[in-house]
Parts: C-alpha cells; sequence; structure tokens
DNA sequence: CACATACTTTGACAACCGTCAATATACAAC
DNA sequence: GTTGTATATTGACGGTTGTCAAAGTATGTG
C-alpha cells in the first residue's frame, strides 16, 4: 500500500514552528530592502502611483537625491521583488509588485 | 471669530498622503530591526515563548552564534521596540513588545 | 551620423554592520 | 570577601551600505 496521497504526519501546523534558516533568509531580503527612509519613500510614492506606475525622473526631486542614488535604490527594490519596471520608449515606468509583501505579512501574522 | 475648534483643512486623508520624511525615518528601524536573518528568527524564538519570556541562554544554541552576538541582536530588537526583557535573578527574560509590530502592519495596508 | 533625454554602471569614500574573543558587570550563594 | 553563572560591553576584523561624480548604455529625433 503507498501512502503518497496521505499528508505527512506533523507535530506542529507549519507556521506553529520556529521559523527554518532558509524562511529567514528569504524573508531578511524584504525587510532589508525597506529599511531605508528614502526606499519606504520611494516604495510609498510607486505604491501610490498605481498601475499606471511613475517614471524614474518624477521620483529624484521629491526624495532629494541625486539620479543614480535613485537608480540603485529602484534596483535594490527591484531585486527584493517589491517593484517593477516596463519600458516605453525612453521612460521606464515602475509600478509595485501585488502580492509582493505577503511574506511580510504572514510573518507578522504568524 | 476663532477657528480653533475646526480641524485644519485636507486635500486628501492623512493615510493617502504620501510617506513624510518623519514618519520613513520612524519606520525604517523597525524594518532594519528585522532585517537580519539571525534576528528575524531570534524575534520569533521570543514571540513563541509567549507572555512567559525566553532567557537569553536558552536562544544562543539554536541560533548557532556567540553569546556576545546574541546580547548585541537582542539590543537591537530592544533598540528598535520589538522585544523587552524582564530580571529575574540572574536570568533576563525576553518577550515580544506586542502590538510593536502595527506600524509596520499599518504600512502594509496603507 | 550627431545630438538629446532617460537611466545604469563604475569607482570611490565614509559610515555602518555582523561576528567573535576578551573583558566587564550584575546577581546569587557561600 | 570569593566563586560561579548570566548577560553586557569593548575592541577589532572584514564585509556591506548610502551617496555622488563621472562615464557608459539605451532609446528616440533629425
Amino acid at each position: 500500500m503507498y501512502y503518497e496521497h496521505m499528508p505527512a504526519a506533523r507535530s506542529l501546523p507549519l507556521s506553529r514552528r520556529p521559523l527554518t534558516n532558509q524562511q529567514s533568509a528569504a524573508l531578511s531580503p524584504v525587510f532589508a530592502a525597506l529599511s531605508d527612509p528614502v526606499r519606504l519613500r520611494l516604495f510609498d510614492l510607486v505604491r501610490r502611483s498605481g498601475s499606471t506606475g511613475v517614471c524614474s525622473c518624477d521620483l529624484t526631486e521629491p526624495l532629494e537625491r541625486s539620479q543614480p542614488t535613485i537608480s540603485h535604490h529602484l534596483k535594490v527594490l527591484r531585486d527584493a521583488g517589491l517593484v517593477q519596471a516596463r519600458r516605453e520608449g525612453t521612460w521606464l515606468w515602475y509600478s509595485v509588485v501585488e502580492e509582493s509583501l505577503s511574506s511580510v505579512q504572514a510573518f507578522i501574522l504568524r
């Protein structure tokens, strides 16, 4: 008799077991991406631009940082999976990745 | 006529306005405290110890870090307002500060 | 091709971070 | 007081981070 259709026995539900090394390694970069005040405001500006998105050139002035610095921060947010870019001619339109904060949300409610 | 009892006019509800410099400066240290994988697991272990708390000596081994390192990380979590310590004789019992993640939660749902 | 605009990459710098060994402090028991 | 245990602080080390100026890449216009 095969048991492949039976769930493995667990002493505790998944969320009640200690955070594993892998889970924390996957989650910490998301927190790290939001650990800088400039990036927090950057993410907020991108998020409130909605599905339309916002172009990088419009983010330099309100954040009072140089254009390369904004580009650097956007890359950090992109690498963390928090925002995405869509090219349209010369411009890059940034928008948030929906559900990208679900892992953080899951950790809070854990 | 005095208007001191009238609320200031607002073009948008508070949560719909861009994150201010002060808000991001207050929020980023909380994310920074959770941006390290060891601290994430540390916070998780403290949290699951409940109101009883857990003593620092029991955290060194599962996290595979030296005692000074764990002490350092606990201080970071304490400074961020995420955990608190209560002394009982020679031991310090660490427990989470309830509602300490509410600012993060508010940011996610913003 | 040249030129302009939008954005990225490189390189440098100071500041910060994670880690541990060594040392110091706090408390309890004697 | 001394001795022992629990925790914090100090100092040092390599590695990472935020920032900008300068240079490079990409796309569009003429």
